[in-house]
Formats: C-alpha cells, sequence, structure tokens
RNA sequence: CGGGGCGUAGCGCAGUCUGGUAGCGCGCACGGUUCGGGACCGUGAAGUCGGAGGUUCAAAUCCUCUCGCCCCGACCA
C-alpha cells in the first residue's frame, strides 16, 4: 500500500486504485493464524482481528461479503421472502416465555438497561420474528409469509477459532416461515432447501445437503448445508452410490460384515488383557469379533453398554435414550457387576443393558466377568439379551443403511441450515390464527439460515494455491485487476485508462495497481489477493500492440491486441 | 470449562535456562542505483519487553498474582 500514484485523483477517471485502497497485504502470515483461509485472508488484507472471535472487514473482505449478501437477497426474493430488519438488542421477556432465557447457558450475552430491565444480544431471532407474528398474523388469509433479513448475530462462543469461520460477532441471512399447518411447511422448506442449492452454488462451493440434528432448535427435521474442507468441524457421512448424507451427529450406518465364527462357547485365559485392543492383539482375532462392554450411570442408574469392539459409542444416540448419563468408575464397576474393569461381559448381569444392533448377529468374543478370563462364543439371544438400538457413531467403511455401500466421511463447514420448528415457537408466544373454520391454530414455522462470512472462508478453503486466493468469479472483490508495470510510461498509461473505461463502462468492477512498486512485487499481491482475472500491461507488450490476460486460476496468459483486449477481458468474466 | 502453548518495534522472531540496562529479518521514512515474479546500497524513525506487585545494587530474564491471544478437547441457534 502507497499513498502515492501515478493518477491525480482529481483528474478522476480511475477510481479503484490499488494505492488508496486499503489493502494491508502481508508477506507472512500472524503466527496465531491456523487455518489455510485465516491466513491467506490475514495475509491478503481482507480482515483484521479485533478481538478474540472479533473481525474487522477491510474495504476487499466487505466487498466479497457484499457479493454473498447480494446473490442471498436474489435467491431469499426469488422465493418470495420479504427483507425485513430486527433488533440485535431483546429484551429478557420474550426469551422467557419461550424457555430459552434459561435453556441457553453463557453463550448468550445478557445486559441490563439503565432501568435494570434484563435484556440480551440476539443469538438468532426465533423469538423476535413469532412475536411479530403473534400480533400481525390474524387469519389464514395472511399465511404463508416468509421473513428474512441479513443481521448481526452475538453469541459467546466458549471458542472462537479458525478465522472468520467461528466468531462471536456475524451476519447471518436468517429467514423464518409462517404457514398454516405442516404441508404448507413443507413446500416452504423444500424452496429453501432449492434456493440453498442455488446460492451455494452460485457461490462457487462445493457442497453437501446433510441429514442433521435439530440441537436446540428442536423441531421436526432438519439439514445442514456442508462445504467440504480440512478446516471444517463438522464429520458429514456420505454414501456415493445412493446418496445417502448425514452428520455424524445423526448417522446411521451398519457395521461392515464380520464372518460367522465356529466357536465354542468357552473360556479362555487372558492374563492381564483388558481393552479390546489387547485381546485382539492377543488372541489374534480382528476387533470386530468382539463385544465392547461399558458400564455407565444415568440418573444413578447403572446400565451396561454393548458395542462391537470396531466401533465407538455415540453419546448423543445414548443420551436420547436414557437421558444423561457418565461413564462409571472402577470402583463402580467393581461393587455394581462384580467384575474388575476389562473384563466385563454381557452374559449374567441382572442391570438393564443396551445393545448395538450391529451385536444382533454373529459369534463374539467378551469378559468372561471374572479377571483375566475372556469368553469366547457368545450370541445374542443365546447368552445374553439386551434392548437393541443403534448405538454406535458411523465410521469410515461402515455400510451404508440403504445400500450397503461402504460410507465415506469428510471434513465440512457448516455453511447453511434449515429447520422445520413447527410450533415450538408459535405455542409459547401465541403466535395463532384462525382457520376457515374459525379454529384457532398455532402458526406453523420454519427457520432458515446461512452464514456469509462462512461462505466467504469455505470459498478461500476450496480455492487456493501456494501463491494465495482464487476466488470464485461470482464473488471476487473486483472481476478485474490491471496491472500496469510501468507507472510512469505514457503509453501505457493511456492503455490502461482505456482499458479500465471500457470495463467499467460493461458494469464490470475492476482494481487498478496504480502503484510504483517492482513487477514482482505487484503479480505476487496479485496472486495472493486472488482477483479472477489479471490483465498485464507492459511496455514490451505494448510495442507489439498487446496486452496479457492471466486467468488466475489455470495461471494460463494470453496476449491480446489492445483494441480487443476489452472485448477479450468481458468474454472472461462471470 | 479441562489440557497445552505463546505475549519483546507494524509483522515474523532471537535474547529468558545462567539477572548487568534490548537485537535480527521484513515493513516504514529519506537519498541514490535499479525495474517482467516479493531488488540493492546508505541514512534514519520506531519498543511502558502484556499488566501489577515482589526479590535484588541491578529484572525482558527470578518469584507471586493478573490480563490477553492461539491450539486440542468439552460445548455449540
Amino acid at each position: 500500500m502507497k499513498a502515492e500514484g501515478i493518477y491525480n485523483i482529481n483528474a478522476g477517471e480511475i477510481q479503484m486504485k490499488f494505492s488508496q485502497i486499503l489493502i494491508p497485504t502481508l508477506r507472512e502470515a500472524p503466527s496465531d493464524a491456523e487455518a489455510i483461509s485465516h491466513k491467506l485472508m490475514l495475509r491478503a488484507g481482507f480482515v483484521r482481528q479485533l478481538a478474540s472471535g472479533l473481525y474487522i472487514y477491510l474495504p476487499l473482505g466487505w466487498r466479497v461479503i457484499n457479493k454473498i449478501n447480494r446473490i442471498l437477497k436474489e435467491e431469499m426474493d426469488a422465493i418470495g421472502a420479504q427483507e425485513l430488519s430486527m433488533p440485535v438488542m431483546h429484551p429478557a421477556e420474550i426469551w422467557q416465555t419461550t424457555g430459552r432465557w434459561n435453556e441457553i447457558g453463557a453463550e448468550m450475552f445478557r445486559l441490563k438497561d439503565r432501568t435494570d430491565r434484563d435484556m440480551c444480544l440476539g443469538m438468532t431471532h426465533e423469538e423476535i420474528m413469532t412475536w411479530l407474528a403473534s400480533r400481525e398474523i390474524r387469519s389464514y388469509r395472511d399465511l404463508p409469509q416468509v421473513w428474512y433479513q441479513i443481521q448481526t448475530k452475538l453469541r459467546d462462543e466458549a471458542r472462537p477459532k479458525s478465522g472468520i469461520l467461528r466468531t462471536r460477532e456475524f451476519q447471518m441471512k436468517d429467514s423464518y416461515s409462517f404457514d398454516a399447518d405442516e404441508n404448507a411447511l413443507d413446500i416452504n422448506y423444500k424452496a429453501h432447501a432449492d434456493a440453498y442449492h442455488r446460492i451455494f452454488s452460485r457461490c462457487g462451493l462445493k457442497f453437501y445437503q446433510v441429514e442433521s440434528d435439530t440441537g436446540m432448535m428442536g423441531g421436526a427435521a432438519a439439514h445442514e448445508f456442508m462445504a467440504p474442507s480440512q478446516a471444517g468441524e463438522d464429520d458429514i457421512v456420505l454414501c456415493d452410490k445412493c446418496g445417502y448424507a448425514a452428520n455424524v451427529e445423526v448417522a446411521k450406518s451398519k457395521a461392515s460384515d464380520n464372518k460367522l465364527q465356529e466357536w465354542e462357547y468357552e473360556e479362555i485365559h487372558t492374563p492381564q488383557k483388558r481393552t479390546v485392543k489387547e485381546v485382539s492383539h492377543f488372541l489374534k482375532i480382528g476387533h470386530e469379533y468382539f463385544i465392547k462392554s461399558l458400564l455407565m450411570i444415568a440418573d444413578t442408574k447403572p446400565v451396561l453398554v454393548l458395542l462391537r469392539g470396531d466401533q465407538e459409542l455415540h453419546e448423543k444416540k445414548l443420551a436420547k435414550i436414557i437421558g444423561n448419563f457418565r461413564a462409571a468408575s472402577k470402583e463402580e464397576i467393581l461393587s455394581i457387576l462384580g467384575v474388575e474393569a476389562g473384563f466385563i461381559g454381557p452374559v449374567g448381569h441382572k442391570i438393564r443393558t443396551l445393545a448395538d444392533s450391529s451385536l444382533m448377529t454373529g459369534t463374539y468374543i467378551s469378559g468372561a466377568n471374572k479377571s483375566d478370563y475372556h469368553t469366547r462364543g457368545i450370541k445374542a439371544g443365546v447368552q445374553f439379551n439386551a434392548e437393541w438400538n443403534d448405538l454406535h457413531a458411523a465410521k469410515e467403511g461402515d455400510q451404508c443403511l440403504n445400500c450397503n455401500t461402504p460410507l465415506r466421511i469428510e471434513k465440512a463447514i457448516e455453511i447453511g441450515n434449515i429447520f422445520k420448528l413447527g410450533t415450538k415457537y408459535s405455542v409459547p408466544l401465541k403466535a395463532v390464527f384462525l382457520d376457515n373454520n374459525g379454529n384457532e391454530k398455532p402458526i406453523v414455522m420454519g427457520s432458515y439460515g446461512i452464514g456469509p462470512a462462512r461462505i466467504a472462508a469455505a470459498a478461500v478453503e476450496q480455492n487456493n494455491d501456494k501463491d494465495g486466493i482464487i476466488w470464485p468469479k461470482s464473488i471476487a472483490p473486483f472481476d478485474v485487476e490491471i496491472i500496469p508495470l510501468n507507472v510512469t510510461d505514457e503509453k501505457t498509461k493511456e492503455v490502461t485508462e482505456m482499458i479500465y473505461k471500457g470495463l467499467v463502462t460493461e458494469k464490470l468492477e475492476v482494481l487498478v495497481d496504480d502503484r510504483n512498486e517492482r513487477p514482482g512485487v505487484k503479480f505476487k499481491d496479485a496472486d495472493l489477493i486472488g482477483i479472477p482475472i489479471q490483465v498485464v500491461i507492459g511496455e514490451k507488450g505494448l510495442k507489439e500492440g498487446i496486452v496479457e490476460v492471466k486467468d488466475r486460476m489455470t495461471k494460463q496468459t494470453e496476449k491480446i491486441a489492445v483494441e480487443n483486449a476489452v472485448a477479450k477481458i468481458i468474454s472472461f468474466a462471470p
């Protein structure tokens, strides 16, 4: 960034001059950046950190966010959603009415106004949107309604991370649908899902729509939109054959096949071998032929949980059945089961027993319920019985429940989500309407979110190389960067202005690197910043009457006659 | 909230173990030479060593407390 440029600002032809826009590029990334997108956005001068989880968007960063927001608005408007704007600060009473004032803990920023009234900063707007609906919607004739906003949300995250990916203050496009019944909700839900597909495609992202947990939103169904990336915080389970896609939090899977073993029911001596790993190694038999027996304590009551040796317990799935629980201590295992930890087996206990469905078939090895012994030849229904449930976490290589294909797991960034809320908010907040028979009914709602900053971060994660960012054309801060090499050369100046004007006239957004810097510096910065098309104007080329047009992604350069340059560049543009 | 790490010039770091009055590279300012992939020479500006207290003749360095930031985990509309 330099204060001096070759063009006099008062002469005023070229507006977007590198020398005058705040683009503080960095040769090295600050050491506390970890994620690729974080490092690149910092280095390329898109963002700066104010405090943990609080980011400043510099001019380039803000242009990207606004490009994304433009797409969001276009697609929301296209499904008939109406943009409005809600306050960021809310009175506590509304949140108390739905119960979330107490359900949500430290994650909600809370404060008092001068009259000592409890307030909070909005983490989301279900309450407020529903409050509005409760006052303004009376009749089935008023439905459906879809309202949306692109608004700041505040959440006191336990652990902000990865730059812009998980922050304490962020924008969200949140929309809310209001319908007379479930069928109508389904239509709005589908419309949003379709709009989301268009939005993420237009933003140039690779993404999946996956089944997801309803979490604290409650409600009947939910999907997340996931952009695969190493920087992602979620794992998603994918079937390449039938298209099954789910967040691991809710993913279902079948354990891989194991061969039927012709084992007699017998005890085997396994001195000091406790874990599945140890016993498996000792007996030279795969983990999948073992039963893992775990003792859990739920509400002071012990529960025995059985899993196949190669599977892991999915704690949320278990919690849905038995409520909150914890692992029993070694002392509790001894006093409750009379067995030393490491030698527990499924056979012969009187306590409540839950088993993963994968154990219904097959013959297994497990603890013999006495020290230093395991038992071989255990079969469900013969030696033990249990309540059968899906208790294991899906993992790579498990089989798809629909088509038996091995499943894949990918890390992904959650860029959007859609929830069928039902009447969870409309009932407590009394958002009701009269149907055509004059009966009062609660409005059936849906809620739908997208984080623009996460789209930007995911785009960088998915599109970069060793030199920097490669922005998808639709959300790049500029369409074209013109790089005049010698800014003191008259001919260069002339051609630069000519091309700039030609492109601007065609409604392209153009950045001109008018800095009096060495070519190397400009090339490096251009690659770092990642504007999709670079136009290099050099004295050498001008002598032959050409300029060079470079594609940031492919790195291919084309020599174009000066007089054809504008038309050619336009043909590359989005 | 549990575990780990780090705070020294705008950025990246050394110096801390073994106390002696702060240094390197990049960047920045000025002058000159350069000019198609982060040039070179010279000159210069810039640091309450995160903060408070303590030990000591003397603290970036040792001790106590505290604040901030990052990473792993837990948590996560």
